[in-house]
DNA sequence: CCTGAAAGTTGCTAGCC
DNA sequence: GGCTAGCAACTTTCAGG
């Protein structure tokens, strides 16, 4: 199932990543190729699940969710059962833009969106409501310094 | 600068997340519009900023970027000029995706992709040997549960 | 604010080097 | 593997209701 990249498909690769809108051509140009070769390795990176979600970043202060948080989360319990129906929670919950299972002291650390402080209450009350947690953290971003999905290609 | 949004914005905005790649016909049959009032609104909404950057995700883990570090960062100096150190080192280094800085006793928060352990270490080694940081904690994720840049809209 | 149509670009395929 | 050529499909513009 592993692709092997070279150095061209790298090239690709960040020039979508910088900005998935512009044309074949443009892209062919910019790494020095034509047309068909990028489309070609673009398709199989594609078929490869390498290149996924195609979207646009969108403002998220102009769309009224103004506070971030990061929430760092203790649990005391760790079987199956538990994981499972804690995993689906924060799956089906929107607000939830990053969930991540770590290694040390503390098990899990999300990344939250909300409109307000208010509204990070709701989602936490109706969290805890839902699965049991031993201990919960939340830290409030004043201020979002970076943010960017590119991988350092 | 404010630009009113209304049902049909958020519904294009939407769509628009999910697969920037669909065509203007596609999301105007999907929102139950057409062509050119889309078209319109979406050129609206990019020259207002609300819509920015156009990407692709990639498959982290296909391409060599197999560790995801959450670092947590305490500092003893608050002056400007210490700070905007800080701000342009975390800047300029591709592997770090996210910093936030924090309300509370935690003063920034930082999402660092690299290729693994070691070249984690290198970046902290090399952050550290630019600007003094007070306490450094790294978080080590096992797994990404969740990983999404979409706006619950 | 929407409709419909025209014009220029682009994505994608096929056939040749 | 890459290149050239072509058509279908798309984006973008604009006149008119």
């Amino acid at each position: 199932m592993t692709v092997r990249i070279d150095a061209t498909d790298r090239k690709i690769l960040a020039a979508l990543q910088a900005d998935a809108a512009q044309s074949l051509d443009e892209i062919a140009r910019n790494i020095g190729s034509s047309k068909t070769p990028v489309w070609n390795r673009i398709k199989k990176m594609r078929e490869a699940g390498i290149i996924g979600q195609q979207t646009v970043l969108l403002d998220a202060e102009a769309l009224g969710f103004e506070a971030c948080f990061f929430v760092l989360i203790r649990t005391s319990e760790h079987d199956a059962d538990w994981q499972g129906r804690f995993l689906s929670a924060l799956k089906s919950r929107p607000e939830v833009q990053e969930a991540h299972r770590l290694a040390g002291d503390i098990d899990y650390i999300l990344k939250v969106r909300v409109q307000n402080a208010r509204a990070y209450d709701t989602f936490y009350q109706a969290l805890i409501s839902e699965v049991k947690v031993h201990n919960v953290t939340a830290l409030l971003s004043m201020e979002e310094i970076k943010s960017t999905v590119a991988l350092p290609l």
